[in-house]
DNA sequence: TTAATTATTGCATATAAATGCATTTTTGCG
DNA sequence: CGCAAAAATGCATTTATATGCAATAATTAA
């Protein structure tokens, strides 16, 4: 009998602990500790409702209001209409690549396109000039393209009638590109019709020039492996040098700038023997 | 006789439960959910139609038809007679890639961040849920991972830690992967700690099985080269089978889906020995 | 310790937003 | 042209929010 008592107790003790710790568990809080608990709310539940607050904090809905809005304003979560829900992270989209001075590009490239004919085997380097133009190759044109630009792969992957190699190896992380011997090999072995080499620098008595000197020795091995080699930049890179060498100038075969072929600014390149298109 | 009272009481009270979780599920959504679902909705479907919103979200079509304005006044949709349809982008951008039912990839993959640690050595294929699983790599693991999707590379190679290696060969333009012998042939010479496989199909019987041969091939190379093999896919993945066999289910060592590990669909999953997460 | 100061909180009230309904206008289609 | 479906508009109702104010709690200075 008091057995059956005690056990009564305990029980109803325990219900009552879990009422009040329900209702009063929270009741003490620091506003700190609140702003964390609605943001672990937020997190788990992907939103937060401003009565549900109020009702498991214990608090009016004005106080969870004035809470969203401290933290709304600290950026850390976003208030809408009866609640809040979490920051849309800013996409940062790898995917979306800013090309400067895009149209001035475009009109440099547009120029080379006349270069290209069915059937070509082609090599391509990295940089942003050379994935505007691969963005302008003639849907209608069937060829073979090497690169080891990931952007460039990634355009040229919606071309109809490309065929489309990449050169693997180690990714060099801000250029997008592969790099090293795993990439030379490859290329190296490659017979190609023509490369399109971007450029960093290019000036009449150095020739092509590299920042990087990775880069530098894969460009090298582009130029031995093609018939014919072309370089588009826009001319703020005439008479400018860097510290790798890739090629004298005579080794290429066309120039492509925006600027007019018998402009002054190329006369001193057109004497070195190089097509100025 | 009170017991059984209470267990009659229990019963119904969870039915009654289940009963007002189907009818009111979305009833106290806040405006900014909605509008994340039928953005979701719209991509999943390519369309939404006003009166099926307005009965899946149990509210007038004039709310829906309000949403869609303001949706579609912030250009993130198109609103048409009878609903909406996506935005067109403006320059056929490749470098957007949409990624169906997203959220539910990144919950799934949020469960094999834990396989991941410092200093592996690790293979991943192709598919969006392995492009999702690569966006949520923390920022601090340091190790090496190969790959030979271009979309995963891209994103990847945002990645301050990662020392990436993308294996090169000829581009399957729609999937955006390299396949063909230079692939197998770089794959076969990793020792890689754990690779991660995107699943076109599986089946208890069949194990994993894929679409394309070539793609069949690779991947069984990739397996061959690891020593834990991971595979992520959603539930919908499970149960059917595609022309080309990959390995046994024997073959993997986990198998990441968004369900309870313990759900009874994967029981016939279990009991062959595959570990669940 | 006490008194003064400041911050927090809840309540009342006014304002604004969201939603559904009734009505009118527009649209697509035969 | 006419009809039915969809959309827009105005309005009423509900619900959420902002704001001033008073009560309370916490902090600081004396």
């Amino acid at each position: 009998m008091i057995l059956q008592f005690l056990r009564l107790f305990l029980i109803w003790n325990e219900i009552f602990d879990i009422f009040v710790m329900n209702f009063n568990f929270y009741k003490n809080m620091l506003k700190a500790e609140r702003h964390k608990y609605i943001m672990t709310k937020l997190i788990e539940d992907q939103k937060v409702v401003t009565t549900d607050l109020a009702l498991a904090l214990d608090l009016s809905e004005d106080t969870i209001r004035r809470d969203l809005n401290e933290l709304d304003s600290k950026k850390l979560l976003e208030k809408v209409y009866g609640g809040a829900v979490q920051v849309k992270e800013k996409s940062s989209n790898v995917f979306d690549i800013a090309i400067a001075a895009e149209e001035q590009k475009k009109q440099i490239v547009t120029k080379a396109l006349s270069l290209l004919h069915d059937d070509q085997v082609i090599i391509m380097s990295g940089g942003s000039t050379n994935l505007v133009f691969a963005k302008l190759i003639p849907a209608d044109l069937k060829a073979t393209i090497y690169t080891y630009s990931l952007p460039i792969a990634m355009q040229l992957s919606q071309h109809p009638n490309i065929d489309l190699i990449f050169i693997g190896g180690k990714m060099q992380k801000n250029a997008m590109v592969t790099i090293g011997m795993d990439v030379i090999q490859v290329v190296s072995k490659i017979k190609a019709d023509i490369c399109f080499i971007g450029a960093s620098s290019i000036s009449v008595k150095q020739g092509l020039t590299e920042v990087g000197y990775e880069i530098s020795i894969v460009k090298k091995a582009m130029i031995e492996a093609s018939d014919r080699v072309v370089s588009m930049f826009s001319s703020d890179k005439l008479n400018t040098k860097m510290p790798h060498s890739v090629c004298d100038l005579k080794q290429l075969d066309t120039i492509v700038t925006e600027l007019d072929p018998e402009d002054e600014r190329l006369d001193e390149y057109r004497k070195s023997g190089v097509f100025i298109l």
